[in-house]
Formats: structure tokens, sequence, C-alpha cells
DNA sequence: TGTAAAACCTATAGTAACTATAGAGTCAAG
DNA sequence: CTTGACTCTATAGTTACTATAGGTTTTACA
């Protein structure tokens, strides 16, 4: 298939696969004479797993060392374990975050009366302060 | 004072307080004999207000915003109110985002044996599907 | 007073992960 | 044989900074 069936099928952007290719994380496909990409289910599987990776947030660099690490099917898969913790520990990071952003803007929300003026207004107050 | 020294009561890096008012979130401010920036208290404290956005997440064009409605006191904060609510569905939202993520990455890391091989990996695996 | 270091200046490029555009070539249908 | 859909490469834009290069000004010390 080309690009534009393999961007339909996968739901990816036709940028956004020659962007993973040119980041090496899609193999360079086969060309037609006319120099457009041909791709098979292999290419589409290789798609999906970036598609994957990605929506667990895992950064592309990261995508490529567990392609790396596919690749040597023989070797320990602790390195694969400790990059899926080390995900879940920057993701445990930012909720926190989350959550204390959350209390603030909901205390801050709670301070305007919206009837009032922004001289009075209770929010830009609290982030005068 | 000099930009080093707001730099340093203020948190900001010098590039970043720089930043800030190529894009308009800082007045301009006065300058020396030697094109040497001059800070005042006031600079300061417009620092501080942009320094606290930031620390909510408002992107700085919500800032630019927020700057323009305090310079007219006399008008409703109903619009000041609008933006913070935005604000707290956005951090809602990406909060949502954040649990799904942390659920699969979870569950990804339990099926982990470390003592195995990439091959039987069922991270590697969960990601194939 | 001379000079060297520290602080400052502008302008530009790099970061992450795409998205969008320009300008050109290729292919299928009528 | 031409038109329109599809594809190609290369480049610029996005956000909020950070880092660098190459130059100027000020300050401190001998």
């Amino acid at each position: 298939m080309k690009i534009g069936e393999l961007s339909k099928t996968s739901g990816c952007s036709i940028q956004t696969i020659r962007f993973y290719e040119k980041e090496g994380l899609l193999s360079d496909p086969e060309r037609t004479e006319g120099n457009f990409r041909l791709y098979d289910v292999t290419a589409l599987k290789q798609l999906e797993f970036v598609k994957h990776c990605r929506s667990l947030d895992i950064s592309l660099i990261d995508i490529k060392r567990l392609i790396d690490l596919k690749n040597k099917p023989e070797e320990s898969c602790s390195s694969v374990n400790a990059l899926i913790a080390q995900q879940l520990a920057l993701v445990n990071k930012r909720m926190k975050e989350l959550k204390a952003l959350k209390n603030e803007l909901q205390q801050m929300a709670s301070t305007c009366n919206s009837d009032n003026t922004i001289e009075g207004c209770g929010i830009i107050k609290s982030l005068d302060s």
C-alpha cells in the first residue's frame, strides 16, 4: 500500500509517518519506480507499535530504544522493565504536580464573584501575591 | 537594579527575563548610558506575576490577556474567571489522561518478570498488540 | 592608570514532536 | 492528453524556553 492508505488504516497523518521514518522509528520502505513509498503489513505493525508507545507518552528516543531491544530477543528484558518503570515514575510526578495545580486553581476560582470588577477581583489578587 | 540582580531575586534566568520582555509580558525597562537594563520594584512585581501564572501552567498568551485585563480595573472580572475556569478544565483533562496512562503502564509493568528474555517479555507483547 | 574579569548586550540556533506549506513530480480516469 | 488526486522533498512554524557566539560595558584590583 502507499502512504495514503497506511495513513488511513493506522490513523497517523502522512507527515507523521514520514517524520517517524526520518527519525529512524520506521524502516525505510520500498519505493515504486516513481519514488512513492510502498508499505506492507510489517510496516503497519511497526507503526502501530510506535503509536501505542506514543499513546503512553513514551518519548521517541525511548521508543527507539525499545525497538532496538525488540531486535535482541535473547537478551534480558530487565531494560524494558526499567524503561517502563521510569515512564511510570514520570507519570506519577506529573500527576502530583497537576494535583497541586488543580488545588490552587480551584481555590482561586472560588475567590471570584463574577459581578465584580477586575479591581476587586480575588483571582487577580492571588496571582499578584 | 540590573538584570543579574533581578534574575537572582526573582529566580528567573536572565535569558527568560529578556525573553518575556520580547514577548511583551514585561514592559521595556529603562536603560543605562551603556545600554544595560535597569529595573525597579514594579518590574520585579510584574515578573513575579508572570512567574506565578506560569507555575499554574497558564500559557504566555493567556498571561498577556490577564495583564491586559489587569490594566482595565473597572471592567467586569468575568473574563478573568473564565480564563481560570478554562485552565482548570485543561488540568482536569490532563489528569484524566494521565490516570489512564498510569493504569496501562502499571498493568504492563506487572506482566514483566525480570529474569525473562525479551523474546517472552510481557511488556513488549502488550506494546505489540 | 591599565587591564583583566565579570556582567551585560544582540542575534541566532537548538529543544520535542509534530503540523503546515511551497513547489514540483507521478499516476489513474475520462 | 489533460485534469485532479496523490505523492515527493525541503523548509518553516509551533511553545517556552535554553544555549551559544561574538561583541560591549563596567568594576575591581595592582
